[in-house]
DNA sequence: ATATTTTTTTAGATTTGTCTAAACTTTAAT
DNA sequence: ATTAAAGTTTAGACAAATCTAAAAAAATAT
């Protein structure tokens, strides 16, 4: 089955939203797609009927088994695209979601294997986040932000949730990236701020804002 | 200024049949677009109102100067498109109009840039044909097919008019290529077919048919 | 428990791109 | 020069995706 570029820029949406709320309300969905709470009514009785979502009435929705295959399908190609973008083409991490966005959508199988191949098989895109395999399996990588994490221990970057141009001056600033190895040595209760020490840099102290933002996994 | 996936399509279609005749005609472009003469003419009116087209009531019509620009920029993307799917991602270059078709449409202009500077900027797509630069300036290679030039002279194959699988599997038989250096022996009158003997290779008969899809430049 | 606010849905309109069928031009044939 | 055929345009309809405004349902506050 194939699905237009509206339909999947749905499903992808409800997907990320599941990530955070098990059940997807009506006016969330409208706020990430930039769109109107009755246009999303409509479509939702479209992917209802194509049976990619559940949906009652005034209840919210989520996607079914088939629904989550497909937005994991699109995830895929998102990251994909991303990683090619900025590993191939030399874009800077926060310039490729809009291009990715517009890439995702073009329909060829093969195309994707071949780039999946080119790339040599990536297992996460720029922003540390997870390439779903083509039977849509996605890696789940137990991280946690550098605001929660117990001090002293040597831990590694693995994602930033935000990806804004504003983040990656910040991080450049800091000499942190994707991989990156680092250190807590302090939490200052006053304000939340955290004090780090990336590898071959001295120590330093990010805001309780920045810290949240950054996302860890242990070596 | 954008322009929708449709326009696009519709742009560079009058580009390629004006590539053979100046002025093009609703059916010919109905044909070349798979859709009917009415949208068509629906369309162009919409191209005539952008100031894309010189069009008059049923007596054709040609881009100009602005739409002319437009549609190089198009082929230019495609082009680049293609030579990335068959030099990068290893796609046999019969494979590869349809999905460029899709890419093509990707609007970003700083992809464009890079994909350009990440394939060392090529002049020429895996077909042969010439790939136009920003400003929408295009080579123009004069080559002539197998069919019509003058025998005993070393020429290189340039393009190769005919896309198709079916073609694609002879010429592998005969080990041309793009670049394939070779030289006419003969013509036969009798059937039109053509001796070449190409480099390394032992010689031999080519249809006419084959021969007019062959074209060369003189080295 | 009732009233108010918020959220969601419906009804009806709009835009883009397409189509069919009928009308109109142009071209070709006698 | 008429007629027939071919090509083109118009008129009106339709599907997809969106919107606004009004109605309906659910959540919240008094």
């Amino acid at each position: 089955m194939n699905y237009s570029v509206s339909e999947e820029n749905y499903i992808k949406s409800i997907y990320h939203l599941q990530q955070q709320t098990a059940t997807v309300t009506t006016n969330s969905l409208a706020k990430e797609l930039r769109t109107k709470p009755a246009s999303v009514t409509d479509m939702l009785k479209k992917l209802q009927t194509k049976q990619l979502v559940e949906y009652e009435k005034y209840r919210g929705f989520k996607l079914n088994a088939t629904g989550n295959k497909i937005a994991l399908n699109i995830v895929r190609r998102h990251r994909l695209w991303e990683f090619f973008l900025v590993n191939k083409l030399g874009f800077e991490w926060d310039k490729v979601h809009d291009i990715a966005e517009e890439l995702e959508h073009v329909s060829s199988i093969e195309l994707i294997k071949k780039l999946d191949s080119f790339l040599n098989f990536p297992q996460t895109d720029p922003h540390g986040d997870p390439i779903p395999d083509t039977n849509g399996k996605i890696a789940i990588i137990k991280q946690s932000n550098l605001a929660e994490i117990t001090t002293k221990k040597n831990v590694v970057v693995s994602s930033v949730s935000n990806q804004s141009p504003e983040m990656l001056e910040m991080l450049k600033h800091y000499h942190i990236g994707i991989g990156t190895s680092l250190k807590v040595n302090k939490h200052f209760i006053f304000d939340g701020s955290v004090e780090i020490k990336v590898v071959q840099q001295s120590a330093c102290i990010i805001s309780e804002q920045v810290a949240k933002n950054i996302f860890v996994h242990h070596d």
